[in-house]
RNA sequence: GGGACCGUAGCGCAGUUGGUUAGCGCGUCUCCCUGUCACGGAGAAGGUCGCGGGUUCGAGUCCCGUCGGUCCCG
């Protein structure tokens, strides 16, 4: 037993720890492929519940996929939109209700109210046609301050549509005719809060359903903001070692070292990108030829709207090689963001992914 | 030489018939963002209202003077 470094899915391999930005609505913002290809990307993460209301299916099954829709030949995995859908619909009830048989919500977009009826089956149903090589199973994600009996609620129903995802998953394995060759994984979600037993007891269910991988749902933040390194850990310990473990959401560069340290494979999150639009950037805390990356604090935030940077001529991080360090300025990156202009989310976020990535990298190397 | 308008926070401006700790936008400075309804959110600092008189219980608001600026007519 050990860390799982690679995985082979439809006959590509991928390295593990692997961080994949969120292209949720079939594009991670202000990036195009060759953007993230720019950053070392190597996958991305969709998502169904935003992409089946717009494109909406139809039109992504005629185009042939999200790979082909995004002209992106890395690995995709799709979201189940789980965490949408119960995020809003506990936050506000006006956006939907849940029962064990479906999760009904209303989208208003542009004047246009639209009803959607989502169900595990559906949910599988729209991950086959987007394309993707890691199906989520669509999950039921607990409010952040819900009480244990809404947890083990929760639980129980995560688990019951677990079961469900994985009996449409045969079925289109076998109309669309794919083997083990060329099927994408499914993968489940363990929920349980903070309450160690029902993590517990949600991960040896769906254990015994079968799974090709497992994800940790929920929040990986607590409500005052600290990383639950507690929950993570042991929710980690709970996944089978030979499969991918994937840490849903997680997170900021520390975050991900920690991650990794747990065992966990899979990381996505929009904070890079988000913070890049957000003028927020993730800068190395020293060169990577000298840092120790399990052992020392790995980044640093640096702050794009300073009015110290209006003249500064160097990079944004003197150990960054990516395309925007490697022909850009501190001081117009900080003038396109002063004059809005959508060019500075871009260059921020090439520059924010490829700290990731150069984290990765670096994280991948402790394991040869 | 005559006339009109304007001087209020770093910048651009509001300030009703004079009424408690003078507002707004931008900027500045903090802080926040973790399976993206997210090209955003929260907060703070900063002004003896050009200057000097006067009227009034009370003046950024009214009156006189003065300085500075913009424009128009000679």
């Amino acid at each position: 037993m050990g860390y799982l470094k690679t995985t082979t899915i439809r006959g590509n391999d991928y390295n593990f720890p692997i961080y994949l930005p969120d292209a949720t609505r079939a594009v991670a913002r202000s990036l195009d492929s060759e953007d993230l290809k720019k950053s070392k990307i190597e996958g991305v993460v969709v998502n169904t519940y935003h992409l089946m209301s717009e494109p909406g299916t139809p039109i992504l099954e005629t185009v042939g996929g999200v790979k082909k829709f995004m002209n992106w030949d890395g690995l995709v995995v799709s979201d189940s939109g789980g965490f949408q859908v119960f995020s809003l619909i506990y936050q506000d009830p006006k956006f939907g209700k849940i029962s064990d048989a479906e999760v009904t919500f209303y989208k208003s977009s542009k004047g246009e109210k639209r009803k959607y009826h989502f169900t595990p089956e559906r949910s599988i149903q729209v991950q086959f046609v987007l394309g993707s090589d890691i199906i989520i199973c669509l999950d039921d994600v607990p409010s952040v301050n819900a009480k244990e009996d809404q947890v083990r609620l929760s639980v129980k129903r995560t688990i019951e549509w677990a079961k469900r995802c994985k009996e449409e998953f045969a079925k289109q394995l076998q109309s669309r005719k794919m083997d083990h060759k060329n099927r994408p994984l499914l993968l489940a979600v363990i929920q349980g809060g903070d309450f160690l037993h029902l993590r517990e007891e949600c991960a040896q269910e769906l254990i015994k359903i079968g799974f090709d991988a497992f994800g940790y749902g929920g929040f990986p933040m607590d409500e005052q903001g600290n990383f639950r390194t507690e929950t993570l850990k042991f929710v980690a310990g709970l996944m089978p070692d030979d499969k991918p473990k994937f840490a849903l959401g997680v997170g900021t560069p520390q975050d991900i070292v920690e991650g990794f340290k747990m065992g966990y494979n899979i990381f996505d999150c929009v904070l890079p990108t988000r913070d890049a639009r957000h003028q927020r950037l993730s800068v190395l805390s020293k060169d990577p030829k000298t840092l120790d990356v399990l052992h020392e604090p790995v980044f640093n935030y640096l702050n794009m709207n300073r009015e110290k940077f209006v003249k500064d001529s160097g990079p944004i991080s003197e150990y960054c090689d990516c395309f925007t360090c490697q022909n850009y300025s501190r001081a117009y990156l900080h003038h396109l963001f002063k004059i809005e202009e959508f060019t500075a989310g871009r260059l921020a976020s090439i520059h924010n992914l490829r700290t990731y990535t150069k984290i990765i990298e670096l994280l991948r190397a402790t394991l040869a």
